[in-house]
DNA sequence: TCTCCGCGTCTTTAGACAGCATGTC
DNA sequence: CTAAAGACGCGGAGA
């Protein structure tokens, strides 16, 4: 099949043409067979890199009217939105929480970007441009099984649904175990492959040797390891540098951050593929030790990549490997499931990691998305995942990662706080006024059909009554309705618990002598809800920020005996400490030097802060009072 | 007396979505 | 079902 008959414009099919794209892949005529080029509805379960956009492409644009493209991620929606962009004739817009797009203007576009955090916000809030959707295209689906975030798609999918009844649905998926179940959900044809443009051959180190799934073999040697040295990096720094010597561009993932650093100053040492102008470069993206270690390292052609790097440093990571000039990323997971990062090679050193009570095996649909990121299409004439084990881990990391599929979805919208969010919303947006109402709008999630036995109603009334507790919902006379603290909660997006925080929050400080009001009180409130997320509190500093609480404990709205848990309590007055310091002026080096944080948390917690803070002070306002440390706390956040 | 090494113990651990209203130029 | 590696500190041996 080819791109030429195909029902495009003329401009189209000479923009793809251009581009190198003739013929379909098979994923792709596939997906042409199953409809997504007439209205049809399909989710294609097919791997990273084999024509996932050109499937998307093809629905919205051949779609009658306008078409939405939800994404998890930021990242993710900026990427998509250059690329749909670059279409001849094709309009785009953006909307995410740190985008600021013109909201009144989103329904002009064909074609509006957007994470599903913002797509459901944009149905509570009765976005009119909702409605007049002819297509929405889902990235990533199998997101629906993510704990926290995964209720949030299924059911904004949900309510895409019933709010529009013909809406053609295109989800894509990663290769999981159930995507017929998901297809089913959708009432969607399913398209299922494993077909790749660039082959992947996977495969296991052990005793200098990586046996791929192919059948192949591959010899690396490796330097006779000292005392000192680590068997698994030692294995992983060769098979980096052989990848390179013969031209390729290699990924390391490895479990955590400092190991990835520790990574990349290990290879830097090689002197790989050296870079200087590029250190020059990032060395202007303004100066933390982290940047700096950064620079150094890139000068030899290595870089790193994890969530504690400011997302400037990230991006322009992210681009000098894209630009090849870059042999080397050692990366934690962010690089796997993000932007389209491709590499000759990935090496997974590691492949347990810490899950807050013990060490994991990390799930295989991940390790999978790492794998996928070899083999650049056009450029690599092949790609190669390697897992670095040893004799006694090589057939259990072939078995578990090699030959297993990935894990199937399965619903998370059960989830306490899942529950409670998304009852008020229902409510407070007006879509339902009863317990069977909102029962009715619960039967269209992931959920209800893969629990088809669960009766929802009964779910659904002992939230209810959580949430009467809380204030946010009122159910006299069988009629619900959300209180104006309800109503503020839900359209401020933020989670019935971290409303309720609030809450309480503004009544202790009524009760509180002015004085004692300060830029602390708004800050402990807002770092103590679910919303704002920990920051970590070593042994080390406990006692420092123990008596950082007393000598403070005036300004907070609990008091230290009541502060259950306290050391999440704790944890959150650090988190408090560190945004205040940052209101009166300390910068990002200081505070990541006296904290231990990276230089990307603090950007990340400011960010939360002012939209909690905001959240906060609309919140004042349903209490008909006023707290204007808030606001001022706030506007001391962003210089 | 200073330095360095070995060894036992302590510390730390991935990621990242989201809001708004009212008047004015 | 399930931890593991690096940093740190102390004591002793050697220069």
């Amino acid at each position: 099949m080819r791109v030429r008959d195909l029902p495009l414009s003329a401009a189209l099919v000479s923009h793809y043409e251009s581009n190198g794209i003739e013929e379909l892949y098979p994923p792709q005529a596939a997906a042409v067979e199953a409809g997504v080029a007439e209205g049809g509805r399909v989710v294609a379960a097919i791997p990273t890199a084999s024509g996932k956009t050109f499937i998307a492409e093809l629905a919205m644009l051949t779609a009658e009217g306008p078409a939405l493209y939800i994404v998890p991620l930021r990242a993710l929606a900026r990427e998509k939105y250059e690329t749909f962009d670059r279409l001849p004739g094709v309009s785009v817009g953006i909307s995410t929480g740190d985008f600021d797009a013109d909201e009144a203007e989103l329904g002009d576009h064909d074609i509006v970007v957007a994470t599903s955090e913002k797509v459901d916000s944009a149905i509570r809030n009765g976005a009119p441009w909702v409605e007049r959707l002819a297509c929405v295209v889902v990235d990533e689906v199998h997101l629906l099984g993510a704990p926290g975030r995964g209720p949030t798609l299924e059911v904004t999918l949900a309510t895409l649904q019933r709010r529009v009844p013909d809406l053609q649905l295109v989800a894509l998926s990663a290769t999981v175990d159930n995507p017929e179940v998901i297809a089913d959900w959708l009432d969607a044809a399913l398209v299922e492959s494993t077909w790749r443009p660039v082959s992947l051959r996977t495969g296991v180190y052990a005793d200098e040797t990586v046996e791929f799934d192919d059948g192949t073999d591959l010899d690396v040697v490796v330097p006779p390891t000292g005392p000192n040295d680590d068997e698994a990096t030692e294995a992983t720094v060769a098979l980096v540098e052989d990848a390179v010597e013969t031209g390729g561009q290699c990924l390391a993932f490895v479990r955590s951050r400092r190991e990835a650093e520790a990574l990349a100053d290990r290879l830097a040492g090689e002197d790989l593929s050296p870079a200087p102008a590029l250190g020059d470069e990032l060395d202007e993206l303004g100066g933390t030790a982290t940047g700096r270690q950064l620079s150094e390292c890139a000068r030899t052609g290595v870089g790193f990549h994890h969530a504690g790097l400011r997302s400037a440093h990230r991006v322009a990571v992210e681009n000098a490997f894209r630009d090849r000039r870059l042999a080397v990323i050692c990366a934690t997971p962010t690089l796997a499931a993000g932007v389209n990062v491709p590499a000759r090679r990935v090496v997974i050193r590691d492949q347990k990691r810490y899950t807050g009570d013990s060490m994991a095996w990390i799930p295989v649909l991940d390790v999978h998305q790492m794998c996928g990121r070899a083999g650049r299409p056009h450029l690599d004439p092949f790609g190669e995942a390697v897992l670095v084990g040893d004799a006694d881990t090589k057939a259990e990391l072939f078995d578990r990662y090699v030959t297993a599929d990935a894990e199937a979805v399965d619903s998370q919208f059960d989830d306490p706080e899942a529950l409670r969010t998304h009852v008020l919303s229902v409510v407070a947006s007006g879509f339902a006024d009863s317990l069977d109402g909102v029962a009715d709008v619960f039967s269209a999630t992931y959920y209800a059909h893969q629990n088809p036995s669960v009766d929802l109603a009964e779910l659904v009334a002992d939230v209810v009554s959580e949430l009467e507790a809380m204030e946010l919902l009122d159910a006299t006379g069988g009629t619900l309705s959300a209180t104006t603290l309800g109503a503020q909660t839900s359209r401020q997006y933020v989670s019935p618990t971290t409303g309720a925080r609030i809450v309480s929050g503004i009544r202790t400080i009524e009760t509180m002598a002015d004085e004692h009001v300060t830029a602390r009180t708004a800050l402990e409130i807002v770092c103590d809800t679910p919303d704002m997320h920990d920051t970590y509190l070593g042994n080390r500093e406990r006692a420092l920020m123990y008596q950082y609480a007393r000598s403070h404990a005036a300004e907070f709205t609990t008091a230290m005996h009541d502060a259950d848990p306290f050391e999440e309590w704790l944890t959150a007055v650090k988190t408090a400490r560190i945004l205040h310091e940052w209101t009166e002026g300390s910068d990002i080096e200081e505070l990541v030097e006296r904290y231990r944080i990276g230089p990307g948390d603090v950007e990340s917690r400011v960010e939360r802060a002012e939209w909690l803070l905001g959240a906060a002070d609309a919140l004042c306002a349903a209490l008909d009072t006023d707290v204007p440390e808030f606001r001022e706390v706030r506007a001391l956040l962003s210089p």
